[in-house]
This record gives C-alpha cells, structure tokens and sequence, in this order.
DNA sequence: TGTACATCAGTGAACGCGCGTTCACTGATGTAC
DNA sequence: TGTACATCAGTGAACGCGCGTTCACTGATGTAC
C-alpha cells in the first residue's frame, strides 16, 4: 500500500494519543501493544515502525499527556479575569469530573508512583512536564515572595491537589470521596494564599 | 511433613509480609507469586493453601502495609515531648530515607493509583487504613476547629505530604528531589498551623 | 500512452517467556491399636 | 513398646493465556522508460 506524505506521522501521531489516555486510565504495565495498535485499527506488527521499543512509546505518551494537561489548565486560567486564576486552576485540577476521567487528566495524579520506577529517558519528560504546570500554578499566586519561595509554595499546593485528586479516586466510599475534593481545594486555596514570610 | 502447630500461620504471615514490601517497591502488577513464594522459601503450588486468590493476597498486604506505616508514625509521635508531634509526623513522612525506601514506607504513597482500579474488597482496607493515619494527624494539629474541621485540614495535610513524597521519587534530578521534601516540609507545616476560621 | 518496477506502511505467524490457577502427589510426624 | 495408618503443608508439572519483539511478506501507488 503507498499512502500520503504525511499518513505516517498521522499514524504515529495516533498512537502516542491512544497511549498517552490508555496509560493514564489503566496504568503503564496493563497497556499491551496488540490491544493498543488494534484500537488504532493497526495490527501489533506494525509498531516497530513508529518505535524502537515500547519504552520509547511511554516517553512519548508522557509527554504528550502533560502537555494537554498543561493546555487544559492554561486555559481555564486564561478565561477567567485577572486575579482569580487561583481559584481557576485548582477548581480545574480538583473536581469530579477530573476524578472520573483519568485517561483525560493530570498524568502526574495517574502515573507519578510508576515514573519513580522507569528509567531516565521516561522520567525527564515526566519532570520537565510537571514543572511546567507548577509553573502555572506559581504565576497565579498572590504576589510576593522570591521567584524559588513561589516555586516552592506552588509544588506544595500541587503537591496537595494531586495527592487529593489520588484518594479521591480511590477510596472506598463515595460520600468520603466528595468530601475529598471538596475540603481539598479549600486547603489547598488556604495554602497558596497564605501570606509570604 | 507435618509441621509444628502454629507453622502454617507463621507461613502465612511470612507471605503476607513479603508481599507488602514487593507491592510496595514494585507495584502491584509487577509482583508475580512464583517468585514472592520464592523468595518466601516455597514453591508456588503452596500458595492456594493460603488464599483463595491473588487478590486476597493484595487486600491482606495492605492491610499489613498500611499497619506498619501507622504504627511507626504513631510511635514518631510518641516519642517527642507534647506540642511537637505536628513537626514529628511531618519529618517522619517527607524526608530522604521513606523516600528511597518505598518498601517499608507509606503504602498510600504507594499504591494509591493502583487502589484506585482495585475491586472494593481491596478498597475498603486501604481506606480504613489511611483514615486511620490521617486520624494521627489530626490530633496533632494545634488546638480548636471542630472535629470536622479538623479531619478535612489533616487530610489535606496528608494529601500534600503524600503527594510531595511520590514528586521526590519520580523526578530526575537528586537536587530538585531533595528540594521537594524540604519545601514540602515547610509548606505542610504551614497549613497544618493555619489559624482555624 | 502503456508497461515494468521500486517503494514502504502495514500484516500476521512465530520466538521464548512469565503469568494465575489447578491438581495428583509426597512424606515426616502424631495417633490408634 | 511396636506397628499401621491418617494428616496436611508443601511440591512441581501442566493448563491456557497475553506479553514484547522479530521478520519474511503484501500490494496499491508513484515513477522511469
């Protein structure tokens, strides 16, 4: 079969999305590449074409997955005016909906435990992505404090939207799970409002 | 051979053990019974006289997991004179040596995102464990607010302790790991002494 | 214009491997007589 | 006291299965002549 210019990178393209929601969903070690590249409408022989290894893959899906999560959070503090992209940010991060849908949100909440065990090559993305949105958390802050003291308070607050978002998906009681995001953006809005030192 | 008459509960309690460490260091999916009953001193047709299934072996070891993290953060409490225990718990959860040990630290830290595709026989003692742990927490906190007052800010102490640990481990810079416990520290000292609304 | 050929993304059988689970069997000891 | 037998924790071969990876092959199209 001879195909388009550019139907490769489309293809590949494809993939790395497929991966980067089916990782988050079911974590790195329960994603087989034969029922990936099958849901890609592929057979599981063709990937070496796009990758040396699956390794490679999850380098890339990282990536990718932070990447949309830096967007995502990005806009929601853009829409809003000037001062309250706090509350927007973490109204983004820590509700129900993100909760549910962990094969569209933060890969930070979905994969950070299995990034601990991969090898450099999959970890610089993984770091690289999340200081970009912490980033974002800094710059909405209330003004104040050195550039590290704002960096420091940001990965504190991010530190507690995400273990939040965590337990809320995995306790055993919806009531507690609720009350979970819940009092976990008031704390963390308590926090990223305290007064600099 | 017929064996002494506590021996088969020895047995058991030996795997389970094990197992809470090897979930811990290498995740759930990545513990396979042939080599836990290995390393046990077994060979793996002997596990099934023990559980009725691997995931009983799951739910029993976090349990045991979650058990052993409460007990050595309740006797860090303990040990320090009244009106320290805040400080205690917060030094005893984000510094460098629970970091580099997964295998005998927090299971919530973790396991959380594993939890979170577990069946709800595996749920429920990760649950009551980690409220359990949060309840410890709770207590140390500064006089006033009320009960619950007092479980939704230690939960969201908790979740940024959590949070932070699992940042440590999975970034790829020992400085920028390091800096990530101690801002932690501070920041997770910070909102458990905010004054109660 | 018509024909032969090169291209190369994708195919699918095959590799060795480890997985959870089942089950007929082992064999040292305590008990019954 | 001596012998036959029941117990049962643990053994290890076997089951079907999905894994990551390799590789000889396919076949519709663009290009060369």
């Amino acid at each position: 079969v001879r195909y388009a210019i550019d139907h490769k990178e489309e293809t590949h393209r494809i993939i790395v999305k497929l991966a980067s929601s089916r990782f988050r969903r079911d974590g790195l070690a329960a994603v087989g590449l034969r029922p990936l590249m099958a849901d890609a409408g592929l057979t599981h022989g063709g990937f070496y074409a796009h990758f040396s290894s699956r390794e490679e893959l999850v380098a890339e899906a990282i990536g990718e997955a932070l990447r949309e999560t830096l967007n995502s959070l990005s806009e929601a503090v853009a829409e809003v005016p000037e001062g309250e992209g706090l509350e927007a940010f973490i109204n983004a991060y820590l509700n129900s909906l993100h909760r549910d849908r962990p094969d569209r949100g933060c890969a930070g909440a979905a994969l950070v435990e299995e990034m601990a065990r991969e090898p450099a090559e999959v970890r610089r993305p993984f770091t690289e992505g999340i200081e970009a949105i912490v980033s974002v958390l800094a710059d909405q802050l209330p003004p104040g404090g050195s550039e590290a003291e704002r960096m420091n308070r940001a990965f504190g607050v991010f530190s507690l939207l995400m273990g939040a978002l965590q337990l809320s998906r995995s306790v055993d009681d919806a009531g507690k799970s609720s009350a979970i995001l819940q009092s976990g953006r008031l704390e963390a809005l308590s926090l990223a409002r305290l007064r600099w030192s």
